[in-house]
DNA sequence: GAAGATTGAAGGCTCAATCTTG
DNA sequence: CAAGATTGAGCCTTCAATCTTC
Protein backbone atom coordinates (compact mmCIF):
# COMPACT_ATOMS: atom_id res chain seq x y z
CA UNK A 1 0.00 0.00 0.00
CA UNK A 2 1.83 3.26 -1.18
CA UNK A 3 -0.34 5.61 1.30
CA UNK A 4 -0.10 9.02 -0.50
CA UNK A 5 -0.58 12.30 0.77
CA UNK A 6 -3.67 12.89 2.24
CA UNK A 7 -5.93 16.40 3.06
CA UNK A 8 -3.15 16.85 5.89
CA UNK A 9 -0.45 17.13 3.88
CA UNK A 10 0.14 19.86 1.89
CA UNK A 11 -1.13 22.07 5.24
CA UNK A 12 1.33 21.32 7.61
CA UNK A 13 3.98 21.93 4.93
CA UNK A 14 2.65 25.06 4.69
CA UNK A 15 2.41 25.30 8.26
CA UNK A 16 5.88 24.18 9.31
CA UNK A 17 7.34 26.83 6.52
CA UNK A 18 5.52 29.54 7.87
CA UNK A 19 6.23 28.42 11.81
CA UNK A 20 9.65 26.65 12.04
CA UNK A 21 8.51 25.92 15.33
CA UNK A 22 5.95 23.72 15.19
CA UNK A 23 6.38 19.90 15.35
CA UNK A 24 4.70 18.45 12.19
CA UNK A 25 4.48 15.25 13.58
CA UNK A 26 2.51 15.81 16.47
CA UNK A 27 0.60 18.37 14.99
CA UNK A 28 -0.72 15.87 12.37
CA UNK A 29 -1.85 13.44 15.00
CA UNK A 30 -4.56 16.06 17.28
CA UNK A 31 -5.60 17.15 13.86
CA UNK A 32 -6.18 13.77 12.56
CA UNK A 33 -7.84 12.60 15.22
CA UNK A 34 -10.25 15.58 15.73
CA UNK A 35 -11.17 14.74 12.22
CA UNK A 36 -11.49 10.88 12.83
CA UNK A 37 -13.89 11.61 15.44
CA UNK A 38 -15.89 13.90 13.72
CA UNK A 39 -16.38 11.08 11.08
CA UNK A 40 -17.10 8.69 13.32
CA UNK A 41 -19.66 10.86 14.75
CA UNK A 42 -21.42 11.82 11.94
CA UNK A 43 -21.31 7.59 10.62
CA UNK A 44 -22.83 6.84 13.84
CA UNK A 45 -25.47 9.19 13.50
CA UNK A 46 -26.08 8.05 10.32
CA UNK A 47 -26.44 4.59 11.49
CA UNK A 48 -28.52 5.25 14.46
CA UNK A 49 -30.84 7.39 12.64
CA UNK A 50 -33.30 4.71 11.87
CA UNK A 51 -33.52 3.89 15.34
CA UNK A 52 -34.68 7.69 16.02
CA UNK A 53 -31.89 7.61 18.34
CA UNK A 54 -28.63 9.83 18.24
CA UNK A 55 -25.20 9.38 18.96
CA UNK A 56 -25.47 12.23 22.51
CA UNK A 57 -28.36 9.95 23.50
CA UNK A 58 -26.95 6.67 23.03
CA UNK A 59 -23.74 7.48 25.32
CA UNK A 60 -26.30 8.65 28.15
CA UNK A 61 -28.29 5.29 27.44
CA UNK A 62 -25.29 3.16 27.64
CA UNK A 63 -24.16 4.71 30.39
CA UNK A 64 -27.58 3.54 31.97
CA UNK A 65 -27.14 0.22 31.24
CA UNK A 66 -24.58 -0.62 33.90
CA UNK A 67 -26.99 1.44 36.90
CA UNK A 68 -28.32 -0.30 39.72
CA UNK A 69 -31.89 -1.37 39.64
CA UNK A 70 -32.34 2.05 42.08
CA UNK A 71 -30.95 4.29 38.94
CA UNK A 72 -28.29 6.74 39.41
CA UNK A 73 -27.97 10.60 40.18
CA UNK A 74 -27.51 13.12 37.43
CA UNK A 75 -24.40 13.91 38.70
CA UNK A 76 -22.80 10.33 38.72
CA UNK A 77 -23.61 11.18 35.10
CA UNK A 78 -21.34 13.82 34.36
CA UNK A 79 -18.06 12.41 34.37
CA UNK A 80 -18.88 9.89 31.80
CA UNK A 81 -20.29 12.35 29.77
CA UNK A 82 -17.62 15.12 29.88
CA UNK A 83 -21.08 17.49 29.90
CA UNK A 84 -22.50 19.88 32.22
CA UNK A 85 -25.34 19.73 34.32
CA UNK A 86 -26.79 22.17 32.44
CA UNK A 87 -26.44 19.88 29.39
CA UNK A 88 -27.44 16.71 30.89
CA UNK A 89 -30.79 18.19 32.72
CA UNK A 90 -31.46 18.96 28.80
CA UNK A 91 -30.52 15.34 27.32
CA UNK A 92 -32.38 13.77 29.96
CA UNK A 93 -35.56 15.92 29.29
CA UNK A 94 -35.50 14.41 25.61
CA UNK A 95 -34.72 10.92 27.07
CA UNK A 96 -37.75 11.18 28.74
CA UNK A 97 -39.99 12.64 26.06
CA UNK A 98 -39.04 9.50 23.99
CA UNK A 99 -40.08 7.02 27.15
CA UNK A 100 -36.07 5.98 27.18
CA UNK A 101 -35.80 7.01 30.95
CA UNK A 102 -37.67 7.64 34.46
CA UNK A 103 -36.56 9.86 36.73
CA UNK A 104 -37.86 8.96 40.35
CA UNK A 105 -37.09 11.21 43.86
CA UNK A 106 -34.11 9.76 45.55
CA UNK A 107 -35.27 8.12 48.84
CA UNK A 108 -32.22 8.93 50.27
CA UNK A 109 -31.60 12.27 49.39
CA UNK A 110 -34.65 14.70 48.39
CA UNK A 111 -32.26 16.92 46.49
CA UNK A 112 -31.51 14.18 44.25
CA UNK A 113 -33.49 12.41 41.21
CA UNK A 114 -32.96 8.91 40.09
CA UNK A 115 -32.56 8.31 36.61
CA UNK A 116 -33.37 4.82 35.52
CA UNK A 117 -33.65 3.25 32.19
CA UNK A 118 -37.57 2.09 30.75
CA UNK A 119 -38.06 -1.22 29.76
CA UNK A 120 -38.30 0.16 26.05
CA UNK A 121 -35.32 2.22 26.67
CA UNK A 122 -32.96 -0.88 27.73
CA UNK A 123 -34.12 -2.64 24.61
CA UNK A 124 -33.65 0.32 22.75
CA UNK A 125 -30.12 0.43 24.03
CA UNK A 126 -29.04 -2.95 23.19
CA UNK A 127 -30.30 -2.54 20.11
CA UNK A 128 -28.59 0.64 19.31
CA UNK A 129 -25.30 -0.86 20.77
CA UNK A 130 -25.69 -3.52 18.30
CA UNK A 131 -25.36 -0.56 15.21
CA UNK A 132 -22.75 1.24 17.00
CA UNK A 133 -20.18 -2.01 17.04
CA UNK A 134 -21.36 -3.01 13.41
CA UNK A 135 -20.48 0.78 12.29
CA UNK A 136 -17.25 0.78 14.64
CA UNK A 137 -16.04 -2.61 13.53
CA UNK A 138 -16.72 -1.34 9.02
CA UNK A 139 -15.08 1.72 10.16
CA UNK A 140 -11.66 -0.18 11.69
CA UNK A 141 -11.73 -2.43 8.71
CA UNK A 142 -9.42 -0.27 6.96
CA UNK A 143 -6.87 -1.84 8.83
CA UNK A 144 -4.97 -4.89 9.27
CA UNK A 145 -5.67 -7.34 12.38
CA UNK A 146 -2.03 -5.97 13.61
CA UNK A 147 -2.70 -2.37 13.12
CA UNK A 148 -6.09 -2.99 14.76
CA UNK A 149 -4.19 -4.85 18.14
CA UNK A 150 -1.57 -2.04 18.17
CA UNK A 151 -4.69 0.93 18.79
CA UNK A 152 -5.76 0.32 21.75
CA UNK A 153 -2.34 0.42 23.45
CA UNK A 154 -2.21 4.01 21.98
CA UNK A 155 -5.25 5.49 22.63
CA UNK A 156 -5.17 4.04 26.15
CA UNK A 157 -1.47 5.98 26.58
CA UNK A 158 -2.52 8.96 25.77
CA UNK A 159 -5.52 8.62 27.68
CA UNK A 160 -4.27 7.81 30.62
CA UNK A 161 -1.40 10.60 30.14
CA UNK A 162 -4.89 13.27 29.58
CA UNK A 163 -6.85 12.55 32.37
CA UNK A 164 -4.25 12.72 34.68
CA UNK A 165 -3.41 16.22 33.57
CA UNK A 166 -5.97 17.60 31.87
CA UNK A 167 -8.41 16.05 34.22
CA UNK A 168 -6.29 17.44 37.11
CA UNK A 169 -5.94 20.75 35.97
CA UNK A 170 -10.00 20.63 35.52
CA UNK A 171 -10.50 19.47 38.94
CA UNK A 172 -8.21 21.91 40.90
CA UNK A 173 -9.99 24.98 38.76
CA UNK A 174 -13.22 23.94 39.59
CA UNK A 175 -13.80 25.47 42.77
CA UNK A 176 -17.30 26.50 41.57
CA UNK A 177 -18.06 24.90 38.83
CA UNK A 178 -18.44 20.91 38.59
CA UNK A 179 -17.61 18.43 35.62
CA UNK B 1 3.48 -0.61 32.58
CA UNK B 2 0.91 -2.57 33.71
CA UNK B 3 -1.75 -0.01 32.96
CA UNK B 4 -4.75 -1.09 34.53
CA UNK B 5 -8.66 -0.48 33.46
CA UNK B 6 -9.55 2.78 32.31
CA UNK B 7 -13.17 4.53 32.41
CA UNK B 8 -14.37 2.62 29.39
CA UNK B 9 -13.47 -1.30 30.34
CA UNK B 10 -15.89 -1.65 33.31
CA UNK B 11 -18.97 -0.60 30.93
CA UNK B 12 -17.49 -2.34 28.05
CA UNK B 13 -18.25 -5.45 29.48
CA UNK B 14 -21.57 -4.36 30.98
CA UNK B 15 -22.40 -3.53 27.24
CA UNK B 16 -20.86 -7.53 26.44
CA UNK B 17 -23.15 -9.28 28.74
CA UNK B 18 -25.84 -7.47 27.94
CA UNK B 19 -25.99 -7.32 23.91
CA UNK B 20 -23.72 -10.44 23.02
CA UNK B 21 -23.30 -9.73 19.59
CA UNK B 22 -21.22 -6.47 20.33
CA UNK B 23 -17.31 -6.06 19.08
CA UNK B 24 -15.89 -4.64 22.14
CA UNK B 25 -12.10 -3.96 20.52
CA UNK B 26 -14.23 -1.83 17.96
CA UNK B 27 -16.43 -0.12 20.13
CA UNK B 28 -14.12 0.62 22.63
CA UNK B 29 -11.59 2.13 20.01
CA UNK B 30 -14.06 4.40 18.14
CA UNK B 31 -15.05 5.43 21.60
CA UNK B 32 -11.75 5.92 23.03
CA UNK B 33 -11.14 8.05 20.24
CA UNK B 34 -14.29 10.51 20.56
CA UNK B 35 -13.53 11.23 24.25
CA UNK B 36 -9.47 11.37 22.96
CA UNK B 37 -11.01 14.00 20.44
CA UNK B 38 -13.38 15.78 23.32
CA UNK B 39 -10.14 16.43 25.95
CA UNK B 40 -7.62 17.14 22.92
CA UNK B 41 -10.37 19.91 21.95
CA UNK B 42 -10.91 21.33 25.86
CA UNK B 43 -7.25 21.28 26.46
CA UNK B 44 -6.08 23.42 23.06
CA UNK B 45 -9.30 26.02 23.82
CA UNK B 46 -7.57 26.41 27.21
CA UNK B 47 -3.92 26.94 25.67
CA UNK B 48 -5.32 29.59 23.17
CA UNK B 49 -7.27 31.85 25.53
CA UNK B 50 -4.65 34.00 26.27
CA UNK B 51 -4.43 34.46 22.64
CA UNK B 52 -8.02 35.57 22.42
CA UNK B 53 -8.07 32.42 20.35
CA UNK B 54 -10.34 29.34 20.06
CA UNK B 55 -9.72 26.26 18.26
CA UNK B 56 -12.81 26.52 15.58
CA UNK B 57 -11.14 29.75 14.66
CA UNK B 58 -7.37 28.61 14.43
CA UNK B 59 -9.16 25.96 12.15
CA UNK B 60 -10.10 28.37 9.49
CA UNK B 61 -6.72 30.82 9.96
CA UNK B 62 -4.46 28.25 9.75
CA UNK B 63 -5.93 26.76 6.31
CA UNK B 64 -6.14 30.16 5.39
CA UNK B 65 -2.38 30.43 5.34
CA UNK B 66 -1.88 28.25 2.37
CA UNK B 67 -4.34 30.67 0.30
CA UNK B 68 -2.67 32.04 -2.15
CA UNK B 69 -2.60 36.34 -1.89
CA UNK B 70 -5.61 36.92 -3.81
CA UNK B 71 -7.45 34.48 -1.38
CA UNK B 72 -10.10 31.58 -1.51
CA UNK B 73 -13.69 31.61 -2.00
CA UNK B 74 -16.02 30.62 1.05
CA UNK B 75 -16.66 27.26 -0.35
CA UNK B 76 -12.94 26.29 -1.07
CA UNK B 77 -13.10 26.13 3.17
CA UNK B 78 -15.60 23.97 3.59
CA UNK B 79 -14.38 20.59 2.86
CA UNK B 80 -11.27 21.23 4.98
CA UNK B 81 -13.46 22.41 8.27
CA UNK B 82 -16.39 19.97 7.32
CA UNK B 83 -18.59 22.35 7.88
CA UNK B 84 -22.10 24.06 6.63
CA UNK B 85 -21.94 27.24 4.18
CA UNK B 86 -24.09 28.60 7.25
CA UNK B 87 -21.58 27.62 9.85
CA UNK B 88 -18.52 29.16 7.64
CA UNK B 89 -20.62 32.19 7.20
CA UNK B 90 -20.66 32.72 10.51
CA UNK B 91 -16.98 31.94 11.64
CA UNK B 92 -15.63 34.44 9.17
CA UNK B 93 -18.25 37.12 10.59
CA UNK B 94 -16.42 36.69 14.01
CA UNK B 95 -12.97 36.65 12.38
CA UNK B 96 -13.93 39.61 10.48
CA UNK B 97 -14.74 41.22 13.10
CA UNK B 98 -11.71 40.29 15.21
CA UNK B 99 -9.46 41.55 12.36
CA UNK B 100 -8.28 38.89 11.19
CA UNK B 101 -9.47 37.97 8.04
CA UNK B 102 -10.45 40.07 4.94
CA UNK B 103 -13.42 39.58 2.91
CA UNK B 104 -13.30 41.29 -0.75
CA UNK B 105 -15.32 40.93 -3.59
CA UNK B 106 -14.12 38.06 -6.04
CA UNK B 107 -12.80 40.06 -9.32
CA UNK B 108 -13.58 36.69 -11.36
CA UNK B 109 -17.44 35.64 -10.24
CA UNK B 110 -19.73 38.64 -8.93
CA UNK B 111 -21.38 35.80 -6.69
CA UNK B 112 -18.23 35.22 -4.80
CA UNK B 113 -16.28 36.61 -2.09
CA UNK B 114 -12.34 35.95 -1.42
CA UNK B 115 -11.08 35.57 2.04
CA UNK B 116 -8.24 36.37 2.95
CA UNK B 117 -6.05 37.01 6.33
CA UNK B 118 -4.95 40.40 7.45
CA UNK B 119 -1.28 41.34 8.62
CA UNK B 120 -1.92 40.54 11.91
CA UNK B 121 -4.22 37.79 11.67
CA UNK B 122 -1.36 35.95 9.51
CA UNK B 123 0.93 36.64 12.74
CA UNK B 124 -1.89 35.87 15.12
CA UNK B 125 -1.98 32.70 12.94
CA UNK B 126 1.59 31.57 13.17
CA UNK B 127 1.53 32.57 17.07
CA UNK B 128 -1.11 30.18 17.83
CA UNK B 129 -0.29 27.11 15.35
CA UNK B 130 3.02 27.23 18.14
CA UNK B 131 0.89 27.52 20.61
CA UNK B 132 -1.09 24.39 19.35
CA UNK B 133 1.88 22.19 18.65
CA UNK B 134 3.52 22.86 21.87
CA UNK B 135 0.02 21.48 23.39
CA UNK B 136 0.03 18.22 21.15
CA UNK B 137 3.86 17.70 22.30
CA UNK B 138 2.89 17.32 25.62
CA UNK B 139 -0.16 15.65 25.16
CA UNK B 140 2.39 13.03 22.66
CA UNK B 141 4.63 12.94 25.52
CA UNK B 142 2.50 10.08 27.27
CA UNK B 143 3.55 7.73 24.46
CA UNK B 144 7.26 6.02 23.79
CA UNK B 145 8.90 7.25 20.59
CA UNK B 146 8.44 3.98 19.13
CA UNK B 147 4.06 4.50 19.97
CA UNK B 148 4.35 8.13 18.43
CA UNK B 149 6.15 6.73 14.97
CA UNK B 150 3.10 3.88 15.24
CA UNK B 151 0.46 6.56 15.80
CA UNK B 152 0.31 8.33 12.03
CA UNK B 153 0.27 5.55 9.93
CA UNK B 154 -3.20 4.19 12.16
CA UNK B 155 -5.01 7.21 11.74
CA UNK B 156 -4.12 7.66 8.15
CA UNK B 157 -5.54 4.31 7.58
CA UNK B 158 -8.21 4.75 9.68
CA UNK B 159 -9.06 8.07 7.94
CA UNK B 160 -8.39 7.11 4.66
CA UNK B 161 -11.05 4.11 4.81
CA UNK B 162 -13.50 6.89 5.77
CA UNK B 163 -12.90 9.60 3.68
CA UNK B 164 -13.35 6.91 0.52
CA UNK B 165 -16.35 5.35 2.11
CA UNK B 166 -18.30 7.81 4.53
CA UNK B 167 -17.04 11.17 2.03
CA UNK B 168 -18.51 9.07 -1.05
CA UNK B 169 -22.42 8.50 0.55
CA UNK B 170 -22.06 11.92 1.70
CA UNK B 171 -21.49 12.82 -1.75
CA UNK B 172 -23.54 10.33 -3.31
CA UNK B 173 -26.92 11.50 -1.45
CA UNK B 174 -25.87 15.42 -1.36
CA UNK B 175 -27.88 15.86 -4.48
CA UNK B 176 -28.88 19.91 -2.42
CA UNK B 177 -26.92 19.33 0.38
CA UNK B 178 -23.26 20.93 0.16
CA UNK B 179 -20.19 19.74 2.31
C1' DG C 1 -32.04 26.22 -13.38
C1' DA C 2 -27.61 25.86 -10.72
C1' DA C 3 -24.00 27.82 -7.77
C1' DG C 4 -21.93 31.22 -4.15
C1' DA C 5 -23.11 33.29 -0.09
C1' DT C 6 -26.15 34.88 3.50
C1' DT C 7 -30.20 34.84 6.72
C1' DG C 8 -33.53 32.98 10.23
C1' DA C 9 -35.41 29.20 13.05
C1' DA C 10 -34.45 25.37 15.99
C1' DG C 11 -31.31 22.24 18.62
C1' DG C 12 -27.56 21.44 22.02
C1' DC C 13 -23.86 23.28 24.64
C1' DT C 14 -21.60 26.42 28.39
C1' DC C 15 -21.94 29.72 31.94
C1' DA C 16 -24.11 32.11 35.65
C1' DA C 17 -27.94 32.51 38.55
C1' DT C 18 -31.65 30.17 41.18
C1' DC C 19 -34.22 27.03 44.14
C1' DT C 20 -34.40 23.34 47.30
C1' DT C 21 -32.35 20.37 50.63
C1' DG C 22 -28.33 18.67 53.47
C1' DC D 1 -22.80 27.70 53.54
C1' DA D 2 -22.32 23.53 50.31
C1' DA D 3 -24.44 20.21 47.04
C1' DG D 4 -28.13 18.36 43.56
C1' DA D 5 -30.73 19.84 39.96
C1' DT D 6 -32.96 23.15 36.99
C1' DT D 7 -33.61 27.58 34.32
C1' DG D 8 -32.41 31.43 31.13
C1' DA D 9 -29.09 33.93 28.18
C1' DG D 10 -25.70 33.63 24.68
C1' DC D 11 -22.88 30.98 21.24
C1' DC D 12 -22.14 27.74 17.40
C1' DT D 13 -24.12 24.39 14.65
C1' DT D 14 -27.46 22.38 11.04
C1' DC D 15 -31.33 22.82 7.93
C1' DA D 16 -34.26 25.30 4.87
C1' DA D 17 -35.29 29.39 2.49
C1' DT D 18 -33.57 33.55 0.02
C1' DC D 19 -30.94 36.66 -2.98
C1' DT D 20 -27.70 37.51 -6.47
C1' DT D 21 -25.06 36.08 -10.32
C1' DC D 22 -23.51 32.50 -13.69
Amino acid sequence: MPDGPDFLDGLLATWAAEAPGINVDALGAVTRIRRLATYLERGVDKALAPLGMTLWQLEVLAFLLQAPRSGLQVTQLLPAALLSPAAMTNRLDRLQEAGWIDRIPDPEDRRATRIRLTRTGRAMTKKALQVRSDAAVAVLAALSPGQRAKLAPLLRGILRGLCESECATIASEASTSNY
